[in-house]
DNA sequence: TTCACTATTGGACGTGCGCGCAATAGAGTG
DNA sequence: CACTCTATTGCGCGCACGTCCAATAGTGAA
């Protein structure tokens, strides 16, 4: 193959992984896989990177990474708390982000045997929630949501998420994606105090 | 090894391919893992099992009904539909439990890849949740819940129970098992207009 | 006691895996 | 043009997997 710089082949190799791991899942992503997928030979890949695992580790952040960015950027732009949550609730409702939850039930598996895993998908939760711990508390302050405990509030609404999208993108025909996205943006409005509907009413203006 | 009678060689099977895969995952688990388990020789399970497949699918079922069927008699003993809900969320607070969740967390990453396992994990998921709705019906009856949409109701309940054990049983640091079973239960307190701490006080009860 | 039946053995077979390494070839530099 | 550096090749190694099968050894019936 082509003669590359060494970032734009590393960069590749990631690409490849990342394509073949949305497909196999990334427990079963070879060596082999990869390199086919580009066209390479096999050795290249360990060229680049020392062992299968750490491709794989990089391939989870990048997708785990790219989301998150994803929805902040997206909440940013949001003016009102509420405008901020609905901008959190897109991503959810969108099939083109299936492929990264199931990354995300892919994790939760492996978390529970390996150690590294288990440790980055923590962390990356947490993130998750914090950003929910934060515009819920910005919520309160203004006075848009009830003054609830905020820890508590924000696990409970990306559980609730986490859930009700498991059951879309693992067992696509159990309960339409519209729905889902309906029911956990009620739940949350009962959760805040929002008037019901508000949430669903702010998704659709974004 | 000592011969023994076939149908309970089957059971014995059975037994140490969910020893082996509660520990290792259903997917990483051998047919030299099993037989090592038994102190047997590895051509004695194909002499049960056509295929390791196959032993597997039947090491799933036979936790995921022996949870379902736990379930439901522990519900059958609660005399009010408050008192069948705390029931039905005791199994979610045991830590004996998290063996049998991390079966589902298996099952969902690979339900997206792998048909029979899909449909299985759909149908069970289904029965958990008319259990569910079951009781939230009888609920609205007897005048105890609210007159929700009870379907929806249900997935929500299941999909908060689910959302909040995952991270428990997956991130075992993240969150103290006692706050995700009050915070499940408080969500679905909110969501079927109980009096706050209503459910929390049934399953002390029970 | 004999015999048929079958539970059980133990290793062979082909496949696919991660990884390592000597050989090759292309690109930049002097 | 010659030379160095390294991206890339392609194959081999050892291992673990599911599956298969001929040989062996218990057990219950005749």
């Amino acid at each position: 193959m082509t003669r590359m710089n060494p970032d734009v082949r590393r960069q590749a190799i990631v690409d490849a992984a990342q394509a073949v791991a949305s497909r196999k899942g990334l427990s079963a992503t070879t060596v082999r896989d990869v390199a086919d997928r580009m066209g390479t030979s096999s050795g290249l890949i360990h060229h680049y990177f020392a062992s299968m695992d750490e491709l794989l580790a990089v391939v989870f952040d990048k997708v785990a990474e790219a989301d998150l960015s994803a929805t902040r950027k997206r909440m940013e732009i949001a003016m009102s708390p509420t405008g901020k949550l609905a901008a959190y609730f897109a991503a959810w409702g969108d099939p083109d982000n299936d492929e990264t939850f199931q990354f995300w039930l892919d994790a939760w598996s492996e978390a529970g045997r390996n150690a590294a895993v288990r440790e980055r998908s923590r962390d990356l939760n947490i993130e998750w929630q914090e950003l929910l711990s934060e515009v819920i508390r910005q919520g309160i302050e203004t006075g848009e949501f009830n003054d609830t405990e905020v820890d508590a509030a924000a696990w409970k609404a990306l559980s609730l998420l986490d859930g009700l999208t498991l059951q879309v993108v693992a067992h696509p025909t159990v309960i339409e994606r519209g729905k889902a996205v309906m029911w956990a943006a009620s739940g949350i409005e009962k959760e805040l105090g929002l008037p019901p509907g508000a949430l669903a009413e702010a998704m659709q203006d974004a």
